[in-house]
Order: C-alpha cells, then sequence, then structure tokens
RNA sequence: UGGGCUAUCGCCAAACGGUAAGGCAACGGACUCUGACUCCGUCAUUUCAAGGUUCAAAUCCUUGUAGCCCAGCCA
C-alpha cells in the first residue's frame, strides 16, 4: 500500500536531534547513548512519558541503545514496589531497554573510588559543619558564601575521615563530603555542594552495606558515565547544575563524557499532576486510587483506555524545546481518536435507555441484521445483530417538541435506525412526572437496510439495541478532575475540583456481542465516543465501561 | 535587587539574515445508514516592547518588559 497523502511527517528537527547530530558530525559522539534514570519514589505520569519516549526515540533514531536506569542514591525515599511499577510501565509504553536495566546503587563502589580519587587532587573534603551552618555558610542569592572551617584539611585527614564515615563510625548528619569548588559563584550549586552524606540506613538494593550514600549532583554525571551516555537529556530546572555535571566528569576523568541536555516539561491544561495534591485526593477517597481514570498516571491513562501508541504520536505532535508551556489536553484527545478510529470496532450502546416499540412488526419475531464492524475498515468483517419489536433508544434521540434542525425522532418524524429500518413515530407515552418511558413507532419493511431502497431520505439515523437481548452495563463518563473555569489551584494551594467529574450510569444497554470482553478491550460507542472495559472493576462480574474520550458533535441544541 | 533559562496565532511548534511551515482547537461549506469520519475553505502583513545595523531582521546589536528555575545532608 501507497502511503496515502494524508500521512503527514514531521520533518523539522528538535533542538535536541540538532545538537545530536552535529555531536555525530563532529566525531564527539561514537554511538548515541540514552538513557531515562527515574528515582524509584513513586508512580510514572505522563509527564515521565515524554521523557521516556524521548530518550527512547533518540536512541532509535540514531541507531544507538536506551537504558533504563533507577537513581537509587537516597535509600529514605525509595521502594522496591516502584521499582516494579516503573519497569512495566516503561515497557507498556514502548520504550525498549531490552536488556539494560541498569541501577545507581550497583554502581556505589565506584562513585567512592571517584570520591577517594577528587580527596586525592585536593579537589573534595570533609566538613563537619551542622546544617544550618551549612546554611549560612553558603550565602544567599545576592550574597557569596564563605569557606568552610574545614576547607583545608590535609589529604591525609581527608582520606581517613571519608574512609570512617563509609565505615559508619560517625552518626547521621554529622559530616559530609564536599567538593572544593568556589563559595563565591554566582552558582549556587558550585559553592562547595556536597558530594556525600552519612545515612546508616538500609538501602533496597545493597543492603547494609553502605552508611555513606553520594548526592545527586556527583552521582548522576558518573552514573551516566559509566554506561557510556552519551547525551543525558534532562528538564529545565538542572540547567543550573550542568556546571557541575561537567566540573564531575572532568574531575573524576571520563573520556568522552557524557553531555547534559535540557528541555521543557510537559505540563497539560487542566490535569491535576502534582503528587501531593493527588495523595490528598486518593486519601479524601475522591478518586479511585492513583489509577482513577481522571488521572494521568501512566497506570490511569491505561485504565482509561488510552495505548500506547497514542500517547507517542502525543509527544511526537507535542515537540520538544525550553520554553515552558501547557498543552491543550484536546491534543491527547486527538491522539486517541486517531489512534481508535480505524482499529476498534463499532458498537450499538444505549446509555440512557428509553423504549422504543415498534407496533407493526410482529410479535416474538427476531431478526439477525448485518452490520459491518468498521465501516472505514472492512479487515473488522461484519457481525449479526439482533431486531425486534422491543428495542432500547438513547433519551436524547427522543423529543416531543423538537427543536429547529433536530433531525432525530419526533412524533410524526422517520428515522433510520441504524442498519436497520426505517421507523416513524406515532406516539409516546410519560409517566405520571411527564418522563417519556416509550416511544411508539410504525416502520416499514421495504426500507430494510442494505435493501438497496432509495425511495425516500431520512435526515436523521439513531442508535439501538434489541431489548430482549441487550446486555446490561454500567458506563463510567468523565470530565476534568478540576473546574475550568477557575483553573487548577486555589490561592490557599487547595484544588478547584469539578463535582461532574464522573459520572456514572449504571443502567445502560449494550449489543450481546459485548457480553464476553476482556479487560482493557476497547470500541466505539455510536454516537458516544470510545470505551475501555474497566481492568479494575470488570472482574467482579460487572460489566464496566470507561469512556476514554468522547465522540465530537457539531450539533448544538438550542 | 546575584546567576541561569525562556518569549512566534486560543494551545503546541518550525523558521538558524532572504521576505512567518505544520498540528490541535475554532469557524464556514460539501458528503454521510454515526450531526462522527472524510473532503474542501477560513484562521499571524507580523514574531514581548522600543530603538539601531542591513538592500533585506522572528533571526544580529542595544535598552527595556514579562514568565520559569536555583539558597535540601531530595532528585
Amino acid at each position: 500500500m501507497e502511503n496515502s497523502a494524508k500521512e503527514k511527517e514531521i520533518t523539522s528537527k528538535n533542538f535536541i536531534e540538532q545538537i545530536i547530530e552535529k555531536d555525530i558530525a563532529e566525531g564527539h559522539c561514537k554511538k548515541v547513548i540514552t538513557r531515562f534514570p527515574p528515582e524509584p519514589n513513586g508512580y510514572l505520569h505522563i509527564g515521565h512519558a515524554k521523557s521516556i519516549l524521548l530518550n527512547a526515540g533518540l536512541a532509535q533514531k540514531y541507531g544507538g541503545v536506551f537504558n533504563l536506569r533507577f537513581d537509587d542514591t537516597n535509600p529514605t525515599k525509595e521502594k522496591v514496589e516502584f521499582v516494579e511499577s516503573i519497569k512495566e510501565d516503561v515497557k507498556w509504553l514502548g520504550a525498549d531497554f531490552e536488556e539494560r536495566l541498569f541501577f545507581a546503587s550497583d554502581y556505589f563502589d565506584q562513585m567512592y573510588e571517584a570520591a577517594v580519587k577528587l580527596i586525592k587532587k585536593g579537589k573534595a573534603f570533609v566538613c563537619e559543619l551542622s546544617a544550618e551552618e551549612m546554611r549560612e555558610y553558603r550565602g544567599t542569592l545576592t550574597e557569596p558564601g564563605k569557606d568552610s572551617p574545614y576547607r583545608n584539611r590535609s589529604i591525609e585527614e581527608n582520606l581517613d575521615l571519608f574512609e570512617r564515615m563509609k565505615n559508619g563510625e560517625f552518626p547521621d548528619g554529622s559530616k559530609v563530603l564536599r567538593a572544593k569548588i568556589d563559595m563565591a559563584s554566582p552558582n549556587i550549586n558550585m559553592r562547595d555542594p556536597i558530594i556525600y552524606r552519612v545515612s546508616r540506613m538500609s538501602h533496597h538494593n545493597t543492603g547494609d552495606k553502605w552508611c555513606v550514600y553520594p548526592m545527586y549532583d556527583f552521582a548522576h554525571p558518573i552514573e551516566d558515565a559509566i554506561e557510556g551516555i552519551s547525551h543525558s537529556i534532562c528538564t529545565l530546572e538542572f540547567e543550573d547544575h550542568r556546571p557541575l555535571y561537567d566540573w564531575v566528569v572532568q574531575e573524576v576523568e571520563y573520556e568522552m563524557p557524557p553531555k547534559q541536555i535540557e528541555f521543557a516539561k510537559l505540563y497539560l491544561t487542566n490535569v491535576i499532576t502534582g503528587k501531593r495534591y493527588i495523595k490528598k485526593l486518593v486519601d479524601d477517597g475522591i478518586v479511585d486510587g492513583w489509577d482513577d481514570p481522571r488521572l494521568v498516571s501512566i497506570a490511569a491513562l491505561r485504565r482509561r483506555g488510552f495505548t500506547p501508541e497514542s500517547i507517542r504520536t502525543f509527544m511526537e505532535l507535542v515537540g520538544v524545546s525550553k520554553a515552558n508551556s501547557s498543552v491543550d489536553y484536546a491534543m491527547l484527545e486527538y491522539c486517541i481518536r486517531e489512534d481508535l478510529k480505524l482499529k476498534k470496532p463499532r458498537m450499538l450502546a444505549v446509555l440512557d435507555p428509553i423504549k422504543l416499540v415498534i407496533t407493526n412488526y410482529p410479535e416474538g419475531q427476531l431478526e439477525y441484521l448485518d452490520m459491518p464492524n468498521n465501516q472505514e475498515n472492512e479487515e473488522l468483517g461484519t457481525r449479526k445483530i439482533p431486531f425486534s419489536r422491543e428495542l432500547y433508544i438513547d433519551r436524547d434521540d427522543f423529543m416531543i417538541e423538537p427543536p429547529k434542525k433536530y433531525f432525530r425522532l419526533f412524533p410524526g418524524n422517520e428515522v433510520r435506525l441504524m442498519h436497520a429500518y426505517f421507523v416513524t413515530c406515532q406516539e409516546y407515552i410519560t409517566d405520571e412526572t411527564g418522563k417519556v418511558v416509550e416511544v411508539r413507532c410504525t416502520y416499514d419493511p421495504a426500507t430494510r437496510s442494505g435493501s438497496g431502497f432509495s425511495e425516500r431520505k431520512v435526515k436523521g439515523t439513531i442508535h439501538w439495541v434489541e431489548a430482549s437481548t441487550a446486555v446490561q452495563a454500567e458506563v463510567r463518563l468523565y470530565e476534568n478532575l478540576v473546574d475550568e473555569e477557575k483553573g487548577v489551584y486555589n490561592e490557599d494551594g487547595t484544588v478547584n475540583l469539578n463535582p461532574n467529574s464522573l459520572t456514572v450510569l449504571e443502567k445502560c444497554y449494550v449489543e450481546p456481542e459485548l457480553k464476553d470482553v476482556k479487560a482493557y478491550d476497547s470500541f466505539q460507542f455510536l454516537r458516544h465516543g470510545y470505551f475501555c472495559v474497566d481492568n479494575k472493576d470488570a472482574k467482579d462480574g460487572k460489566l464496566v465501561f470507561n469512556r476514554i474520550v468522547s465522540q465530537k458533535s457539531s450539533y448544538k441544541p438550542v
């Protein structure tokens, strides 16, 4: 098959690709090696997905490799359960790290040696200032700091002290190892930064072997250098750390040192990404855990029914730059519609049912009609759908007094029942409150779908399910978790919640074909949008569908 | 008020001194057994602002303005 003209390619190169290509051209980089280096201290969200797919994509594009490395240098915050969930999410996104799964903690020996090397070069010293003193000596944003009184210890003393720190001879927080750089630097990160701290704590990977743990600024460049990372891609807030990164790789004397490149994080409009806010929502029972479909953790997106493909496309559309920006959620919705459109079967589902009785259809008769699974993709084949005298239709497909340009059912009007017959509304029945409970129609047998009938046309086509064979299901509709009008956060730091972020429809009817669906199966429900079987709640026998995204509609009732 | 970074359509984002790509959204219209999809059309005489250099500036220079990040023994 030829690529159709609609296949558009992004031809421009982002700034990182330009840097990499220049490095390759100038011989600074033999092989492109990238990495995603999460700290295993929480669940991944869509922001991480950008970094994962960026790094993995770059490696693939330039024939290099991509590593997954856990940056586990601070045992106080890390847990093995996060290691597992992160591995799962990265794989699900399709970022292939193959066997290259690494842990920063596996490099602790090398980092320790590197620290010793710095001490021997006179570039690091053991400091005994307390945390508060350290802060005072550091200076401020506008004033330089001053040298630690411990800065000029002899190399021998530093070596001895550092070894004893490692051996656990000193309590937590009593001593640190600091790089000797410049207390007057306008860049606070260069004011003799701490590179090792004492923490006599058990580590999830190395157990009780270590009593000292390296700081990020020291550990990270070494991790990158050990793995031969060519381009160490991180977010903007680390820009100020780059001089220190470069200092470390230079002083530890790595050949072909990695190059740090920063890009802007992904923000989405009207979503909550802050860990502490989400935690509060979970604790308060407002959302159903970290994988609540209204959230944008990878687990939530998966449960909601987003596909890895759609997220990859999204990241390509969003692009990479250094400008802080917030991408419209509609772009994500576009990507999932685009991905599912031709791949998924289009099914009949009635979310808010009213009964429709065809008075001139033989009682007790059940016929099966042919319906394509997806009219735009014949490969998905066809199926048989049952039809009889009694059906369900959606409440908003009938109106007693229709406004102008309403094409669906109303008294006296004829419409097509999708893939079935034309029906004309003769009367309707209401309950004591005036609510419509039943619509009574007559049908024209000559108008059967596929029969080639063309005597007359109808303006509206509505969807339906056969009443006796229909399967009951629960459908959950999601809206933004936050109130768009008011903005995400209040002045007091609380979140402006949208009270209608979740609508549960418990009495929906879907066609019998959907009886045996599996978790993560997804479908288009005609007129309603795309839906995914809930993998969590579907387990206890209930048939639960999450709406991934609604169908677009240009019809605006007046 | 020290340092670093950023500013191009409602939202992303190209353009690298040669006369403002593209996508999302929106809005018209055609088509339609989904008011969907598809198709066709509209949508920045101007790039945060003001000056300057140049035959030519979003791109270079100057001076401003706005936003983000940095003073963890977190990453």
